[in-house]
DNA sequence: AGCACCACCTAAACCGGTTTAGGTGAGCTT
DNA sequence: AAGCTCACCTAAACCGGTTTAGGTGGTGCT
């Protein structure tokens, strides 16, 4: 029963309710034993704040949104936000603020949300998630003033600032990895071209071979949907030449493109090496275990979180570090084959089975 | 900028604030022309209550919680929240009320957290997940004074009404369906005991084998981890009789499960057959997909909040039907292999076999 | 005409904090 | 001894709504 109130502790303190909270936000002009008898008697008869008060008076919400623009079923396979949250929640919450959630459909473009968020001074700051490439929300935010924070890539239109780890180090990791294990002809599925995080992934694939003095591959674009990986993937493994290596954008896809290929009756890696990115937690235990690339999302959102309290309370920005992603070398990459190497013309037919010789799971 | 008040809107109109207020909230006391013109100004000069003003006022947080308790890798994993929580959003959002997310590691058993949220009054009431069979929750909040709906299958104490989809006829469902391929010998991995769900789960499953009539079949106890559901496939593939089909608590698991098997040079379903639960996106779209158990997550959140809803305005409650689980039949499971089939003596009887008779994936 | 009643609206209290403007007394000057 | 400063504390205004207690004027009844 939170019936109590600053009223009830002032009045077992013997002080006025205006010294009460000076004691609790330890402000100046309050004796130290006065403050210190004031915040046991709080303590006794166990009063806390009420934020709801407290949001009032401070003209603040004490709470930050999170509002996530997808349809929630492609959400569901996505095990960013879950750790993600958990991230945000270790900061926000060490500072009394909290995290207000929100899901929409990404049709409708979600300004109505935003609006909806401020209009109701229901939250000091949002994240935004998803971004395409020509977002109207950060603009949208601006305007209406509330603070930002962009998850993913810099925009580089420089209204807020992001929070993101840089996916090229990650996707060139993949890339050399292959490269060392001797493929030339690197296919690459991408996310949403529109979407800066699947733009980012897709130039640092581009990048990538470039820097590995490789023809640019074939590349094609999905959606980062299981479906969309494996149509991609059949598009990839129609082709004339169809690469010995395919670099995803996700692990989801991933893993819809190896299926599919291996229900061709092709052996990863044998015949086809292949990359995810997320690390989701099944990559490690799938048959072959997927090489991918990991990147410490938790650490992202506490970096995330604070920047936002930063922007909020107008403080000078820190500088945050994230740990760049790291390739995960697992059972899905292998060397090239032999009569595929190097070749130009040449395609290869598809092998029936190649059931035995398989590396097996370390763990 | 939110910086119009009721006050604003009051001057324009040229009516006290209060009318102001009995018009927004429909209240009688205002003359129909009065609101109208009313409600006009407050639209034409784009005003919106303050919901921090009101949640003092009616001393209500207009809000309600969501306390995740789960290490967040293991959440990342699961399907379930970012549908279940769409799905809660739709409901909430249309009431005006926001969701307040919270993500706690589950072995500090979240008794601050839920305590804190009452303390500041954050909430109104929340939803209660991953609950135990000797949850300290329900009372805890009971004590409180604030109200919860339990998410899952029902406790029994009866302090809190539980939403949830019934996992039975799923579970059911898949036994049957395994039956009628002519499996006999049918192993289980198992979600914690000591959570609801898991237990619920377990027990629709050994249900469903005595309704078969048939032995209890080896069950193993895991925690819907792809690690555990690896281990505890490598167990039953281990014993001198290993089942010829294994239904798993959840599809995280049965991935696992089987690409341990397919590790093995097993052949899914061949050899074994194989069964989840969530139906996962990725499901589908792996090599065999998965037969596994769907249930209508997003209808499932609406449902909580409604009642939670209910709940808070201390309404009666209405009748809220979910669609039961649904078993989807994929390629993961087929007729048990001839010369395995009834080997075991522990075998009552046998039901006739349905071979063949696969209803094929639709999309 | 006088009165009760009702519909409509206003003024002010209230929610529980924060914050500002004062007030009080001790200690120090002059 | 009067005056000043300063540290400490109180009273009251304030945040922006809701809600209660009145107030006003018009209508119906006798």
């Amino acid at each position: 029963m939170s019936r109590l109130t600053i009223n009830d502790v002032a009045r077992a303190a013997g002080v006025s309710k205006g010294a009460v909270s000076f004691a609790l936000n330890s402000r100046p002009g309050v004796a130290p034993e006065t403050r210190a008898r004031i915040l046991r008697v709080a303590r006794d008869i166990g009063w806390t704040p009420s934020s709801r008060a407290r949001a009032l008076s401070v003209s603040r919400a004490l709470a930050v949104g999170l509002v996530i623009a997808r349809p929630p079923d492609t959400l569901g396979a996505d095990p960013f936000f879950p750790s993600f949250i958990a991230g945000l929640e270790s900061v926000l919450s060490e500072r009394g603020y909290a995290l207000l959630l929100q899901v929409v459909a990404n049709d409708d473009r979600e300004t109505p949300s935003y609006r909806r968020l401020v209009d109701e001074g229901r939250v000091d700051g949002v994240f935004l998630t998803d971004l395409f490439m020509d977002d109207p929300r950060p603009a949208l935010l601006a305007e209406l003033g509330l603070p930002a924070v962009v998850i993913g890539p810099a925009l580089g239109d420089g209204i807020w600032p992001a929070v993101g780890v840089d996916d090229a180090p990650g996707i060139i990791g993949a890339v050399e990895h292959l490269v060392a294990l001797g493929h030339s002809h690197i296919g690459h599925v991408a996310g949403p071209r529109g979407m800066v995080h699947g733009h980012s992934r897709q130039q640092a694939w581009s990048g990538a071979l470039l820097r590995a003095g490789l023809a640019p591959g074939p590349s094609i674009e999905a959606d980062f949907s299981a479906e969309s990986g494996a149509a991609a993937t059949r598009q990839l493994l129609d082709l004339a030449e169809p690469p010995t290596a395919i670099v995803y954008a996700n692990d989801l896809m991933a893993m819809a493109g190896m299926s599919l290929a291996q229900s061709r009756g092709l052996d990863v890696p044998r015949d086809l090496s292949i990359t995810g990115y997320d690390d989701t937690e099944i990559a490690a235990h799938l048959q072959p275990s997927l090489t991918t690339v990991s990147t410490d999302v938790i650490e992202w959102g506490r970096a995330a979180a604070k920047r936002l309290l930063e922007l909020i309370d107008t403080q000078p920005p820190t500088d945050i570090m994230l740990p760049p992603a790291q390739l995960v070398v697992r059972n899905s990459t292998g060397p090239v084959r032999a009569d595929l190497q190097g070749r130009t013309k040449t395609t290869h037919r598809r092998r029936q089975t190649t059931r035995g010789a398989r590396r097996m799971e370390k763990q």
